[in-house]
DNA sequence: TTACGTACCATGCTATACCATGTCATAACC
DNA sequence: GGTTATGACATGGTATAGCATGGTACGTAA
């Protein structure tokens, strides 16, 4: 994948909740926009189903597409299915990036996240995290933590290889 | 489907019963409305069929199209398709909605869904639901207990998994 | 009449489009 | 090498269209 969001960075946010987007995010957001226009901008969608992360979770309109897809081929009726829904769909909102690069936070999203008048952009896999400066801080707190726990003696990316080999081999 | 209802708000219901339709699901209705015009404005059928939940769910007409559809390729006599013509025509009204965006909710439906001076636009896969204050709570309520009940550790996409994947993959 | 339903008109607010400025990195030039 | 253009990016301000809401007038049926 080279089109995956990378990096972190502070933008600010004014009193109308405008927010520029890392200009690194918005190439990959139209990239992966296959109804892209300049004049409408790109399509992104921001997720704040999650009620025990203030996070606001943007997807790429490639990437929000493959999720509703999922939820289309779970069975109607059951309760994982109608959780996902109200997850992506009652708690999303769609938006496009104007041509200043810039989204607009509603006071409601800004109210999930705990967003003040700065908002941290995360990459994370195939989307990106919107987070006020203490979560991310506490984010980073918790990779720090995980890095005492495994110690210097264990490389990280040993974790990758148990995922990574041929199907019968150990893990 | 870019085309799909997402996010909730809360409109006013004033006392003859209008309320102003989310802007963002207006434009949704016109154009999943093949017959719309601005004349008569986009039409959205009200279903409150369900006799155990107190919501009034609501169809663009390509949604509704696609409901009938099905209902007529059951067969005929059977008492699963009786009972679903019964929800889908005897317990749903035809509106449309006003230049202003407003429709009105007599009496009978606020009174199915418990309905007040406040009414919850709530986006629900490619419908979207009517509530009261109080049953969108207790909604929202039940999606937090779901995320409390999988726990931290658990994604919930990885629910989309178990559909996606071929089978016999390791995840 | 009284009550209810429906079309039309009116208003304050806010979200959005549009324009403008400062800063920084890179490229071009002397 | 040092200085000056150039363009992209982050951010600020403003005006206007669209939105949510309220009100009135005119029907129609109990």
């Amino acid at each position: 994948m080279a089109g995956m969001f990378r990096g972190v960075s502070v933008h600010k946010v004014d009193s109308k909740g405008r927010v520029s987007i890392p200009a690194s995010f918005r190439t990959i957001l139209i990239s992966n926009d296959p109804e892209y226009s300049a004049e409408r901008g790109a399509t992104v969608t921001i997720v704040f189903g999650n009620r025990k992360k203030r996070e606001l979770e943007c997807y790429s309109e490639k990437a929000r597409i493959e999720v509703d897809e999922k939820i289309e081929m779970m069975p109607r009726g059951s309760k994982s299915r109608r959780m996902l829904e109200r997850m992506f769909t009652t708690f999303a909102h769609t938006a496009s990036v104007d041509e200043n690069g810039r989204l607009v936070l509603s006071s409601q999203l800004r109210a999930h996240a705990g967003i003040g008048d700065k908002a941290v952009f995360m990459a994370s896999g195939d989307t990106f995290l919107i987070l006020s400066e203490e979560e991310y801080d506490a984010r980073v707190a918790e990779l720090e933590e995980w890095q005492d726990e495994i110690g210097d003696d264990v490389d990280p990316l040993s974790f990758l290889e148990a995922y990574s080999n041929p199907p019968g081999t150990a893990h």
